[in-house]
Order: C-alpha cells, then structure tokens, then sequence
DNA sequence: TATTGTTATACTCTATAACTATA
DNA sequence: TATAGTTATAGAGTATAACAATA
C-alpha cells in the first residue's frame, strides 16, 4: 500500500474553517429553535444512536463528567431524556431518549440535513477555494 | 467560466468534522497553554490583524455587544490589551494589543502553525478518509 | 432617531475537589 | 483501590433589557 498524498494543509486548514463555521452556526440556530443550546442538541443527536452512560457521554462531547451532570439535568427536567439504571453495574446510569426526545432530535436532524444536501451557506467564493484546492491536489499528484 | 464541480457534501461534512475538531482542540490547548480561554485566544488573534472597534470584535465572533465587554474586560485586566478612544467617532473605543498582548497572540499563532503544517491529529484512518474523498472527486470529474 | 458601549441580570457551560455507592 | 455519578463551588461565555453618551 502506498502512502496517502499529501495536500495543502494552510489552504485545507482555510476551508475547514470557513465550511464548519456555517456547519456550526447552522446547528446552533437548529437547537435554539427548539430552545436548546448547541451543546444540548448535541447530546440528544448523540443519543439518536442509542442508550449511553453519563461518562460515555462526556467522554463523546470531551468535556467533565460533573459537566455533563448538568446538562442532562437540564434535559430530563424538560422531559426529552431519562436516566436508567443500569443491569450489569449498579454504578451506572444510561440517559435514554423519550418520545418527546426522540422527536426533537429529529427536528434538528432534518434541519441538518437540508445544510448538507447544499452547502449552501458556502459562497461562490468559498465554493471556488473548493475547488482549487482539489484541483491542486490533482495536479500535484499527477505530477509526481 | 464553468461551473465548480459538484462534491459529496456528506463526505465533506464528516472529513470537516473530525479535522476542525483536531483543530480547534489544538486551539483550545495553544490558548490554555498561556493561561487563556479559547474565546479570549480568538480575540488576540483578530488583534493580530490591527485594532478593532468593540462592535467590530463582536460582529466577528458573532456574538451580542455585552458579551465582548466582559471579554475584553479580563484581557484587559491581564494588561494584554488596551481600549483608546476614537478620533473620529467618539463613541467608539478601539481595543489595542499591548506588547505582552502581541507575545502571547504570537505563541498562540506559533503553536497553531504546527498543527497546520502537519494535521498530526488526524489519525491514519482519516487520512485515507481525505483520499478517498479527493479520488473521487477526481474520477467524477474525469468521468464527465 | 439611531448607534456605541456599558451595566445589571440570569442562565448555561466548564473544570476542580470532595463525596457516595458500587465494583 | 478504582470507577460511575453527584454535589458544591467558582469562573467564563451567552443573550436580553435598560441606560448614557454621541452621532
């Protein structure tokens, strides 16, 4: 097997930035309209795959797990997750979507979706940086 | 001009995802190394660039006027910036790097660039993630 | 009247340390 | 002894509303 090619990472690194920055801004404005904060939406996407203990949740969202106390404290209170007790360690908790739950992070998830069907917060700029990035790529490596 | 090919923008959603991750995990370390928050290292990186009004600064980190005050208000008290008054405008004040402000913005600066020459954070498994993603852009472009 | 910046207020996120109940 | 989760605490980010100074 042959070493990946390298690229532009100064360029890259650019395009990352402008592109997530509307990924994020998108996902903020979809977990505010149903009155959650990003970090919030993010735990209710988190659960859309299943069931997760306190600690593999903070492990997931890289923060402390007093932290992560908090946050689904906020979200129980409002009804759109449970905390169970665990079968096999008596220690542990998995936070669980309800039905409510279940149905907000849908929500978001569709609102996510229509962002990266488009890119369309990307501007025709931004879309030709795009593509001369990938186009060096191309060059480079048939170049060699 | 033709239009810019068209790229899997799922694909690219999950490539920006991981690699902005390892980014601004990067960022949040090189700010924390200087003892600052992630928010506060942002602002002295904008200063880089010259001085900037308070409204300015908020509209850049997209957040509510108030806000930047505080911010601005802890570096301020750290004496890594300094607010003076505008000459024209004398409602605005301009935030102003001080020498020490100006080391630390270029530590962080140093730091960051480290990670931009060498995407050391993104794991082998990614990076054929990135591959496999120019590929095909490639062939789609070829193929049309 | 509109804009710049601040203050007051309240909520959320965040980490650290100390605690409990398990393992 | 180590781990899962919570509590207490404190600092920082965040937005809203009201305000003074200036345009």
């Amino acid at each position: 097997m042959t070493g990946t090619p390298r690229v532009d990472t100064a360029q890259l690194m650019e395009l990352l930035s402008v592109s997530l920055g509307a990924y994020h801004g998108d996902f903020t404005v979809a977990a505010a309209t149903e009155n959650l904060t990003a970090s919030q939406g993010k735990v209710l996407t988190v659960l859309r795959r299943g069931p997760a203990a306190m600690r593999a949740l903070a492990d997931t969202m890289t923060c402390d797990a007093s932290n992560m106390t908090g946050i689904v404290d906020r979200l129980e209170k409002r009804g759109l997750v449970s905390r169970e007790a665990s079968a096999s360690d008596r220690r542990v908790k998995n936070v669980v979507l309800t039905a409510e739950g279940e149905r907000v992070a849908d929500a978001i998830r569709t609102k996510m979706r229509a962002t990266r069907d488009g890119l369309d917060k990307l501007s025709d700029q931004d879309r030709d940086r795009l593509y001369t990035l990938l186009e060096r790529v191309f060059i480079d490596q048939t170049a060699s």
